[in-house]
DNA sequence: GAACGTATCTTTTTT
DNA sequence: AGATACGTTC
């Protein structure tokens, strides 16, 4: 094991100023570094000592000061490299800065050992002192997979009926326990029995010592176990105190209690500690995040010092104001208003839909445009509130022929190819690891079912040795198993010690090649002639790809279970689609947000589990999608779309009446019908029902087929999305010259083809909507409730009628409450 | 032990 | 709707 103390790195003179590399400061001659910052982003970088909070508003500069300030550390010669500690939300964050602060200084740069997400810090910490962590080296991150299966192994082993208590709910309470730090001799009575009168504490306890067992640690463990080491040892704590100088923390709003215990801890009473955040773009509540960590940073660093950064160089004053308008009906912040530094823009268009399917039409159409206009690829963004909105617009990206790339979607290192070659690969790195070695001892299919796997795992439980060695010491003995099982295990286990040989020879893109090859793994997709499993082989072509980066195996490993996420380069000309949650940080000439819609964003989720604060959160989330927009933003959203393979009715989003009037604009295109327009300049519901029922007076009924009506153009199959791979499309230039909007609509009655096609969905809209009652494309009319009737809804059960109003009815349900229903949800109980 | 069928849940966001 | 989990049958 390495010195823990690494003299060489922590205590270079620490107590005089380094004085190799650093460019000289010259009296009164300032630092070119310093020259293009404004005054408060000025103050921010010179305020090196002692605590400070830097609260940085969307577009301030932010990054900006983070990196100017550790360069400036340096070139003052107040610190070497490796005495900053400089933690990051995201590993991108971290890439981003390194990048950053390489251009301001150069190679010292490499120095830089403690420039990482917390977890990544986290890890390196452990790795330094796994001995005292109860660890030995080598050990091993469990990616969320690994965990679940660990923890239902845990259950099992417990009598715990997966049924009454699923092992994801452990696992996310475990996780919230670690994210307050607690091991489980900490975690509060009241917290340790669930509602089932399950003793979840005891789970914890027990999947604690599985992890030991198996010398792994989960991701929460990456900031529980350091803090514990440092908490219990004054020794090594002051060594650390010693060693970081500076701290300074990115995104301190996210922070969760663990990792501000970790904070506290290591600054001390009067630590150099230095966090940015912004208290408005506080998003990760449901993590563990806390804000009050940012609220209260004065009290509990005596002496903080704060400065503001609220001139925005980003957005116009029309995005601005947006914003700023929607925040400021939050209740729980510092308080803060962004100034725009550019001119007004474009008011903020809120556009209107029937569905999701128009909603991406539009979408898709908008863009085309921008095209045409000879805007960049790069400058657009679709930003949604859950995955799932991703589909319908990926598909008709596709069916345009816009080339686009996803972030943050189904993750590249969770495809189950992936998973399966990532854990061939751990065996062959460390044999020991029973949870990778489970998974694909069948894999592809050798004959070694349930009952052969439960007689190693009693073998090794006996013996006290891992599935591998129990599997290895199994087939040494002559009667031990059956001779064509003891075969079988015997032709893997020489393979996986072949391959471990190989591993001295190979790079790991080799040796990937080679144990995905030899093991029948590749083969077994071969051998499946799906348009899936052409796209998985691909998949694996990409991974082994990816290796050629690494030098060594165990490097790749590591770097797979810190960053789950092979990023997407920003480099070629395409759409970015990916949540609003991935998008922080980001900015886009032009911005697209679908889906605002009551129920979706805010999410319904986020308003059960949290009530006001959950909305809160919800609110700084729209406020963090709006800000990503440079110049414009287009807000929608659909009346209906298919949720769960349901058409589901939705209300407009609440945030859409919160947006300060003067700075909207709605699109009322042909859609002036939904009940929505602008009234006396500002966005107003004006009394329409259930969007798009009321009002066509004066258009010729058509009776249509709701099922083809709703039935998806033909397109073509989308391809398999890929973490950091992105759907081949067809350049722009070689796209037909018709816009692919009127190819794709299948309207009853036709419209010309030069018709614009917004009209054309209005004119089929408004022909549906006078044809057929509400709900038409699901399940025929929607009886009309009175007072007093009791309903049934699919999700909240029986209910009394309280108020009908049209279709939007009050019911008093019994179970839970009263709640503001559609009518097209319930039937009569 | 594997293949097939049925039942059940899912989708909020991620280091 | 689609994936996964579990049970039944061959």
């Amino acid at each position: 094991m390495a010195d823990p103390f690494d003299i060489d790195e922590a205590l270079q003179p620490a107590h005089e100023p380094p004085t190799a590399p650093a460019p000289p400061v010259a009296e009164g001659d300032e630092p070119p570094y310093l020259a293009s910052l404004n005054p408060e982003q000025r103050e921010a970088v010179l305020t090196t000592e002692g605590p400070l909070l830097v609260l940085a508003g969307a577009g301030t500069g932010k990054t900006r000061v983070l990196t100017t300030r550790l360069a400036h550390i340096l070139a003052a010669r107040l610190a070497w490299p490796g005495q900053i500690l400089a933690v990051t939300f995201t590993n991108k964050a971290a890439q981003e800065m390194r990048q950053r602060i390489r251009a301001l200084i150069g190679d010292m740069v490499e120095g830089l050992g403690w420039l990482g997400t917390f977890h990544s810090i986290g890890l390196k910490f452990l790795q330094r002192h796994a001995e005292a962590a109860g660890l030995s080296s080598g050990f091993s991150v469990l990616d969320d997979d690994d965990q679940l299966r660990l923890l239902k192994q845990v259950m099992a082993a417990a009598n715990v009926d997966e049924k009454r208590f699923p092992a994801r709910q452990l696992a996310a309470l475990i996780d919230s326990w670690k994210n307050r730090g607690l091991i489980p001799e900490q975690v509060p009575d009241a917290d340790a029995i669930t509602a089932d009168g399950i003793n979840a504490q005891k789970l914890y306890a027990a999947y604690q010592q599985r992890l030991q067992q198996l010398n792994a640690v989960d991701f929460g463990d990456l900031l529980v176990k350091p803090l514990q080491l440092l908490r219990g040892d004054a020794f090594l704590l002051n060594e650390y105190r010693r060693r970081f100088r500076y701290i300074m923390v990115d995104e301190y709003q996210d922070t969760n209690v663990a990792q501000y215990l970790l904070l506290r801890l290591l600054a001390g009473e009067d630590g150099n500690i230095c966090c940015v955040g912004d208290d408005d773009q506080s998003i990760y509540g449901w993590r563990g995040a806390q804000v009050e960590n940012i609220l209260r940073f004065p009290k509990e660093f005596a002496g903080a010092k704060i400065i503001r950064l609220v001139r925005n160089y980003r957005s116009t004053a029309h995005i601005l104001g947006a914003a700023n308008g929607l925040i400021a009906h939050n209740r729980a912040r510092l308080g803060k208003e962004l100034i725009s530094g550019l001119g007004d823009g474009e008011p903020v268009l809120i556009r209107p839909c029937r569905d999701d399917l128009e909603e991406a039409r539009t979408i898709t159409d908008d863009i085309e445009a921008l095209l045409r206009a000879g805007e960049r690829l790069n400058e657009v963004a679709v930003l949604v509130r859950a995955s799932f909105q991703m589909r319908s617009i990926e598909e008709r990206l596709i069916a345009t022929g816009l080339p686009y790339r996803v972030i943050g979607g189904p993750r590249f290192y969770e495809r189950q190819e992936i998973r399966d070659a990532l854990a061939y690969l751990k065996v062959v790195h460390s044999p020991d690891h029973d949870l990778a070695f489970e998974r694909i001892i069948n894999v592809p299919k050798r004959g070694i079912g349930k009952a052969s796997l439960a007689k190693l795992h009693e073998f090794a439980r006996n013996r006290g040795v891992s599935l591998y060695r129990a599997a290895e010491l199994l087939t040494e003995s002559e009667n031990a198993l059956k001779p064509k099982l003891r075969n079988t295990l015997r032709v893997l286990i020489n393979a996986f010690e072949r391959w471990r040989r190989e591993m001295q020879q190979l790079s790991p893109a080799e040796l990937a090649g080679l144990v995905l090859d030899e093991s029948g793994y590749i083969e077994m997709w071969q051998a499946e002639r799906s348009v899936q499993a052409q796209g998985r082989l691909e998949n694996l072509k990409e991974l082994i790809r990816s290796l050629e980066e690494f030098e060594t195996l165990g490097g790749f490993l590591e770097h797979v279970a810190l960053v789950m996420d092979a990023d997407a380069l920003a480099e070629d000309d395409k759409i970015t689609l990916m949540t609003m949650h991935a998008a922080k940080g980001l900015e886009f000439g032009h911005v697209f947000l679908p889906g605002w819609e009551e129920g979706l964003f805010p999410h319904q989720r986020a308003l059960d589990d949290a009530g006001e604060a959950g909305l809160e959160e919800e609110r700084r989330l729209a406020y963090v999608a709006l800000t990503r927009a440079k110049r414009r933003a287009v807000i929608s959203f659909a009346a209906s779309r298919m949720v769960h393979g349901l058409w589901q009715n939705n209300l407009p989003s609440r945030f859409l009446e919160e947006l300060p009037k003067a700075h909207v604009r709605v699109d009322d295109t042909g859609h002036a019908f939904f009940g929505w327009a602008m009234k006396d300049g500002g966005l107003r519901d004006t009394g329409g029902d259930v969007p798009g029922f009321d009002t066509a007076e004066d258009v010729e009924p058509v009776i249509i087929d709701p099922a083809r009506e709703q039935a998806p153009a033909p397109q073509p199959p989308a391809p398999e999305r890929k973490g950091f791979a992105t759907p081949t499309s067809p350049a722009p230039t070689s796209r037909p010259a018709q816009p692919a909007s009127s190819r794709a609509t299948s309207a009853p009655a036709p419209p010309t083809a030069t018709e614009d096609p917004r009209i054309a969905s209005a004119r089929r809209l408004l022909a549906a909507s006078r044809a057929t009652p509400p709900r038409a494309a699901t399940a025929g009319a929607a009886p009309v409730f009175r007072k007093g009737e009791r309903v049934r809804h699919r999700q909240f059960g029986e209910g009394t009628v309280l108020e009908a109003d049209g279709n939007k009815l009050t019911i008093a349900f019994d179970a839970i409450g009263e709640k503001r229903i559609m009518a097209s949800f319930v039937e009569r109980a």
